[in-house]
RNA sequence: GGGCCGGUAGAUCAGCGGUAGAUCGCCUGCUUUGCAAGCAGGAGGCCUCGGGUUCAAAUCCCGACCGGUCCA
């Protein structure tokens, strides 16, 4: 990094100058010791009014993207579930609305330049928001990005800090004393580069980031341990902190104060909250902004001091108690909007993925509201927050929304209910917790620590102490290594030319043992949930089994039993009947998701999928069950657009008009690395990109059965069906189950079910008076033994021979009368001595009085030993 | 995707190799006759499923399935 790389700074009167505390260079126009960053400063904005005017979110974003809108193309806000990529979760900072397509220079930015403002969700910071005062788990991230290629330069370095600095200095009008851009490496996300972060008033405000590295095995650049090479697109990537530049407007309170006035006023209201007193507010943050890592203990004891030493009337009690409330109404200004980020691209609360973050963050504002003591109220606040966000949000989907929560509470209050008595049990039990217990009742049955003490202290009247829970670390998943290489081949796919096609000639480009690459074909190879095709290769008079066909590395790989060599020509044949019902399963699926969404709601997307032959698999989200009524519902729609005969076609589309047009419902299997998308569009029904065979109408399918439902994970239900063929045969499979049953049951297919319960029960019934048999027996057999003795042992002998499935039932017998029982016992033909006794050793006693311990089987309770080691006459 | 906890009467759970239990609820009778009342008696269990070990498994081992939960 050299001074050169900015020239841009000189002339707007910035100097280069080193931070005499971190050592980093930064720019400032100003002589200074230290680089603004909030390790090195402090927060110097409060109370400071660095920004003339005071903005709240939505004037500051309006500013910002004015700013920009005659020089930049505006773009909407994407959702925040990125369905356009499947590495990430949630979307966390507005790059990530162009990766990797538009960065890996598969498809063109939808403007460029571009300026917008993105809803963005890190859970990271989540145990520090409303704690800190400055950190959130939602936030908007305000973005002018260009993208620059050989021959269309956009703008880079200059052009970046040039926008910047005018932005910040003449729309905003701070003094650019206040300003200073600190250099740094930047990389993530596979790319690189040098970016510039930049403070006013202690705080980060913006991050401008010059991307134009990629990760790169050969590379030569190395940053971070990681080999990078330089990129033939440059891309700038700016992020301004909409929150922060708020904050710093208002230059006052907490950043939650800042952005949501309304809410925390409303909350207040609600709560009946007296709010802290500025001073006592200013003096808390000064301690809890600069805390970093945030350390609570440090942070209130010094507060308490600060403010005992200084206001005489001061009482900690009360403060604690208004601050525990205001960090209550801080968290519930933040969780509801991130909630509203989420519940809008109609995430599914559950315990997996994005939906666990959902379910945490509910839970964490339903027991805020539990602290502001009032009735959670988390549909309002949504609502609410609905009311500032909508032009960001665009649809909001409030039904949804409100059966999530209803769902949600209820779940949650069970897991409470179910942890309070498992806490008063182990405490019954023990009399108190260990940590060891606390830990468990976290990790294992969710209840929070903070709720744990609580109840101990209701139930034993004494608190219980505990650190902070260490989580163990967890061990990151090792990738799944593809030992099968081959170098990339070019294969025409004659299977999207005509999916008709279903024999064809080619020639061997590669060969290598037991599979060959072609360069055309006519095989699918497996993807997007379609198995790959079947059939036969021939070459001259042989004639080659082809058994599979992948796709590895983007080479199209047929797997044969045998070789062919290299440049010559093949006939290949494919199993067309096979062919013929993936097809049909293909295409069905598309249907019977458009079906699905339409019956079940637009929360409903693609999260998973498996057609085959036979039965196919659609795994979609969903919250429940899928009942009865609603899949009879959609195998009587599916069957209506099958009759009404909706065209389906295939087109290729470039990027941004196909999600101009079609919007990310495009993106329900996975996305393409390709400046078109291949979108199969069914007729007023549906449109999905897709790179599969398809019918050419849904008359072709005939008919759509569901098999079953079944839910594979919170939120996720699978819906398992035949189609076409195998709907048929799948009838008829249920038909030859009923007409082999019906000799059986001697009934009709309409009382079946009651014949077997009864059937069933009759089982139930003589398995009940086997058993009374048995101890009925086994009382019998007892009370008519007679007492002997024999090698000075005393014993009851059991008259007659008895089965053997009578031994269990004379133990407890044995113990009672505190006697043992000498058994001539038999299982088919063979004969044994038995000796059942409690309390003493059988095999013992069994060996003293037969005299040997040769053949003797069993334990202390029982033992026994073949026939004819013991004496005759104990048996007779 | 990984870890942890669990699945026994209608509900909540105990039992953790030897005849399946408690509390609440339910039914019957009595006592009270206004309360989530008292007393006595009773019904109600493929102990999730499959395999293994054992004379004997709800219990121990292995494997499924289902649920809960924490973390990626």
């Amino acid at each position: 990094m050299t001074e050169s790389e900015y020239p841009v700074f000189d002339s707007l009167g910035y100097q280069r100058q080193k931070c005499v505390k971190c050592g980093k260079h930064f720019w400032s126009s100003e002589r200074r010791a230290t680089c603004g960053d909030s390790d090195c400063d402090r927060y110097t904005f409060l109370g400071a009014k660095m920004v003339p005017k005071p903005y709240d979110v939505n004037s500051m974003r309006k500013a910002f993207i004015d700013f920009f809108r005659s020089s930049h193309g505006v773009v909407k806000p994407y959702p925040v579930v990125p369905r356009w990529r499947e590495d990430v979760l949630l979307v966390n900072a507005s790059i990530y609305d162009f990766q990797p397509h538009v960065t890996m220079g598969f498809a063109k930015p939808p403007e460029n330049p571009l300026v917008m403002s993105q809803p963005c969700v890190r859970m990271t910071d989540v145990e520090n928001v409303g704690v800190t005062g400055r950190h959130l788990t939602g936030f908007e991230m305000m973005c002018h990005d260009s993208f620059n290629s050989p021959g269309h330069e956009v703008y880079w370095k200059n052009g970046t800090i040039e926008y910047c600095n005018n932005l910040l200095t003449e729309a905003l009008r701070i003094d650019r004393g206040n300003v200073t851009y600190t250099e740094k490496p930047w990389s993530g996300g596979g790319n690189a580069g040098n970016a510039l972060e930049v403070f006013v008033g202690g705080v980060e405000i913006a991050t401008l980031v010059f991307m134009d590295l990629r990760k790169d095995p050969k590379g030569e650049r190395i940053i971070d341990g990681e080999k990078y090479s330089p990129m033939e697109m440059q891309v700038v990537d700016t992020g301004y902190g909409l929150e922060r530049m708020t904050w710093l407007s208002r230059s006052k309170g907490t950043i939650y104060d800042a952005v949501y006035p309304g809410l925390v006023s409303h909350l207040l209201d609600l709560s009946g909250t007296e709010p802290l007193p500025e001073d006592h507010l200013m003096q808390y943050l000064d301690f809890a902004i600069h805390s970093d890592p945030y350390n609570e203990k440090d942070v209130i004891a010094g507060t308490v001091k600060a403010l005992n030493s200084r206001d005489s009337g001061f009482s900690e009690k009360s403060f604690l108690d208004s601050l525990s409330k205001m960090r209550a109404i801080w968290s519930l200004s933040d969780h509801s909007r991130t909630l509203l980020f989420m519940l809008s691209s109609h995430v599914i609360p559950s315990n997996v993925r994005v939906g666990y973050l959902a379910r945490l963050l509910i839970r964490k504002a339903l027991r805020h509201f539990k602290t502001l003591g009032i009735d959670d109220q988390l549909d309002e606040l949504i609502n609410l927050q609905y009311g500032n966000y909508r032009e960001i949000i665009g649809k909001f989907d409030l039904e949804f929304s409100t059966t999530i929560l209803e769902r949600e509470r209820t779940k949650y209050a069970e897991v409470i209910r179910n942890g309070t008595s498992l806490v008063h049990r182990i405490i019954d039990k023990k009399g108190s917790l260990s940590e060891k217990d606390i830990a468990e009742l976290y990790e294992s049955h969710g209840i929070p620590p903070e709720t744990v003490a609580q109840l101990v202290t209701e139930k034993i009247g004494k608190p219980v102490s505990f650190n902070r829970l260490q989580i163990r670390e967890t061990v990151e998943a090792h990738e799944k290594a593809d030992t099968f290489q081959i170098e990339k081949f070019d294969t025409r796919p004659l299977y999207y030319d005509d999916t008709s096609i279903r024999e064809f000639t080619a020639l061997v480009v590669h060969s290598g043992n037991n599979f060959v690459v072609l360069n055309q074909t006519a095989f699918y190879p497996e993807g997007g949930g379609q198995p790959f095709d079947t059939g036969f290769l021939f070459y001259g008079s042989k004639k080659f089994e082809v058994s599979r066909v992948q796709k590895i590395n983007g080479t199209i790989v047929h797997f044969i039993d045998g070789d062919i060599p290299e440049k010559v020509r093949v006939r290949g044949v494919i199993d067309s009947e096979r062919r013929d019902r993936l097809m049909v399963s293909h295409s069905a699926t598309h249907l019977l998701l458009a079906v699905t969404r339409e019956v079940l709601g637009p929360h409903i997307w693609q999260s998973g999928v498996q057609k085959g032959t036979d039965y196919s698999r659609l795994d979609v989200t969903h919250y429940e069950k899928i009942s009865d009524a609603d899949v009879k519902k959609i195998e009587m729609r599916c069957l209506e657009l099958i009759r009404q005969g909706k065209s389906i076609s295939v087109k290729m589309v470039e990027w941004n008009s196909a999600l101009k047009k079609y919007g990310f419902r495009l993106f329900q299997g996975g996305v393409p690395l390709s400046n078109k998308l291949r979108v199969v569009e069914i007729e007023d029904t549906d449109a999905e990109g897709c790179g599969g065979t398809h019918l050419k109408n849904t008359s072709e399918i005939g008919m759509i059965k569901i098999v079953r439902v079944e839910s594979i994970q919170e939120g996720i239900q699978r819906i398992i069906f035949a189609s076409g063929i195998g709907a048929l045969e799948y009838s008829q499979k249920l038909q030859g189950f009923y007409n082999s049953t019906v000799p059986y049951l001697a009934s009709g297919i309409d009382d079946a079910a009651e014949k077997f319960s009864k059937v069933y029960e009759g089982y139930l019934e003589k398995r009940k008076s086997h058993e009374r048999i048995i101890d009925e027996m086994a009382d019998l057999l007892v009370s008519t033994s007679e007492p002997m003795k024999e090698n000075g042992i005393d014993f009851y002998r059991v008259r007659g021979m008895v089965h053997e499935e009578i031994l269990p039932a004379l133990v407890p017998r044995a113990k009672k009368i505190r006697v043992p029982l000498l058994v001539y016992s038999s299982t088919g033909g063979i004969g044994k001595i038995t000796v059942v006794s409690y309390g003493e050793t059988a095999a013992g006693i069994l060996a003293q009085l037969s005299g040997t311990n040769e053949g003797i089987t069993g334990n202390a309770r029982v033992a026994s030993q073949p026939i004819g080691k013991i004496n005759e006459k104990l048996i007779s």
